[in-house]
DNA sequence: CATATATTCTGGAACGTTCCAATTGGAACA
DNA sequence: TGTTCCAATTGGAACGTTCCAGAATATATG
């Protein structure tokens, strides 16, 4: 068999090769190939004929083949746990944008929020063979994440890991629990609770920043945790949960803006005016706590800057400029807004009826 | 030369092939191949020794090379004009659940809004070579989309494509701005204005719709349309010019709902009460607009379904089931929320007459 | 003029799969 | 004892690139 000794194929149904390109400008392929990766050394005579055969063809390099041969595809892969968060958006943009610099192309994958498909989401990229992963937020076991790291280099964002398969960028999720308890107490609230992120990546360094500072801060009596999670719907139910005790807590930390966005409705639907009767406090700073409507106090993490470092972090192993873990820590910021205020009178409105109560020190707490 | 007949060369760093497999477990290449792909035919000892083996050496297919010899990836790209925009939350998840079935990976890519970006970004997922191409509100050039069409199958959303080259799903735009006006009328108003959603996808036919509503309903002489845009920002500016007019309108309808949550900064800064002094109506029903804080009422563009049919006509065409291009157009519904009501009382109290002018009530908007 | 030296260009051999035709080795049959 | 048939297995040829060693051609050097 073997047909066709020279004959490069016609132009098949799935596109012309780099052999249809070299037959019509009268060259071999691996001119055309030089050509189309802008080497040197082609004359310009040549370069013109190949130029124009692949204007005529509509030709278009087959990544796929460029990839077998070169062994890298210059794909970096984006595991987003959750599209549906805003503060992805930024982290997203900031991606994009470094990798392009950098002349990487990048392709997202949604986790949808559960384990089994952000498994599922990183194993397809692994296929693919991308030149490096980028976890933001995962949720999966630190096996997966291991054994990912071992094919190819990966940065995890915000989310701890304690081997040195892969690099990290988190915020400082402690010094923001500190910064927004510290904020709550400038305005004199010693009752300060906390809604948990549940299985939300970071969630827990969240809660232990939480009662971190409120030991420091001698607050630890007063400490109060609820389950929550990082949506709405958490928030949602956290808030619900913190109703029901008394003495009702004066302020509320959320572990994300999501979850205090939800706890706002559920708040306001009790009939609690914020930051009247509670203040509130989320963490992120995504594009919906800055909107004039929900104005929410919260914690800066500037998720775009968090993008671009984690290009950074993993051009740096592709091309094997590094070899040893790094783990980035950029420092998350106060944003007030409107839905923080002192606590409401000290005759406790909410409380327990008598007790003059708590923190009559509504002063400069200077912090 | 060609030195090494069979030794399949050693697990070279970029992981084990197949050969590697086919070594450790005593078979052929081809055996393994057949194992990877679930094929009959194969006993089962063999089966259990590449099974074996393929864990231990933790292979894992290059689907670079599958798709080579296949000539096709089995993936579906998504082009994504804004990321950012919580609707498309909803069209991704519908896209994603719907292609696993269907056995489709799906990559995606952002086109941060501008043009340029997004031809980029299809141009990426073009070389590629992905089995279908779906683009969600572009915003490049028709011949952008056609060039594409000449090379995969593509779906547009959420754009109306003149040529036949494309499949498209859209929404009813039409149906739904009248859906809009009429709900505006239903409580009594008649000065309906609208903010456009300037180069964003679908915008265009949404204010024919308002304008074409409007003439219907005779309220031709109370047009008033005015610059806006897809985003919040958008919508801000938009409503900003409407702010001058007077008489001032007493419903607004805008052209999405990040447009019409701009909107709604700015009447509110302008001491504006809604639905009391102005009434406002989005479009899409996006995430935001349900959340309690922002109530929306809006013009629900089932986002979800929407990518789920996408993937269906791309899926068909891609099996060569249908030759034909379709253009689907599901049917928007409204869903009424807090931002209207009825226009204020009669004697006009933001119009000209009797002056009693603007907002005497500036009061609590709750926060 | 012959030779050295650039400059352009080219034909294989990979890359890691799938697919197919062909081979093997029994078991069943006559 | 051969035949025939079947199931299980295999080797080689693609797929569309890049890369490299070398061929061809032009230009400079002695």
């Amino acid at each position: 068999m073997s047909p066709r000794g020279k004959e490069p194929k016609s132009p098949s149904q799935s596109g012309p090769t780099i052999h249809d390109v070299a037959r019509v400008a009268g060259v071999s392929k691996s001119l055309v190939s030089m050509v189309t990766r802008g080497e040197e050394g082609v004359s310009d005579e040549s370069r013109k004929a190949v130029l124009e055969a692949i204007q005529e063809l509509n030709y278009r390099p087959n990544v796929m083949a460029q990839s077998l041969v070169q062994r890298r595809t210059r794909i970096l892969g984006v595991m987003i746990s959750d599209l549906r968060n805003p503060f992805f958006g930024a982290v997203v943009s900031g991606i994009q944008s470094r990798a392009g610099e950098l002349g990487y192309r990048v392709l997202f994958n949604s986790g949808d929020r559960t384990p089994e498909v952000e498994e599922g989401a990183i194993e397809n990229l692994l296929e693919l063979r991308v030149d490096g992963l980028i976890l933001a937020s995962p949720r999966v076991a630190d096996t997966v994440i291991v054994r990912a790291g071992h094919s190819v280099p990966v940065v995890v964002l915000n989310r701890h890991t304690t081997d040195d398969s892969s690099d990290s960028v988190t915020n400082d999720n402690i010094a923001g629990a500190q910064l927004a308890v510290e904020h709550c107490l400038s305005y004199g609230h010693r009752r300060i609770a906390f809604i948990k992120g549940g299985a939300g990546a970071g969630a827990k360094i969240r809660s232990e920043g939480y009662l971190r500072a409120m030991r420091e801060l001698d607050l630890a009596e007063h400490i109060v945790m609820v389950e929550g999670g990082h949506t709405e719907e958490g928030g949602y139910r956290g808030a619900q949960g913190l109703l029901k005790m008394k003495p009702l807590p004066t302020a509320i930390f959320a572990s994300n803006d999501l979850c205090a966005i939800g706890a706002m409705n559920a708040l306001e639907e009790a009939g609690l005016k914020i930051p009247d009767d509670v203040s509130l406090v989320g963490y992120d700073n995504n594009s919906l706590a800055a909107l004039r409507h929900i104005s929410l106090t919260t914690i800066d993490q500037p998720g775009e800057d968090m993008g671009r470092s984690a290009v950074e972090r993993l051009s740096e192993r592709i091309n094997e400029e590094r070899t040893t873990p790094r783990h980035d820590v950029v420092t998350p910021s106060l944003v007030v807004r409107s839905t923080t205020g002192p606590p409401p009178d000290d005759r406790d409105v909410l409380g327990e009826p008598s007790k003059p109560m708590a923190a009559p020190h509504r002063l400069s707490h200077s912090r």
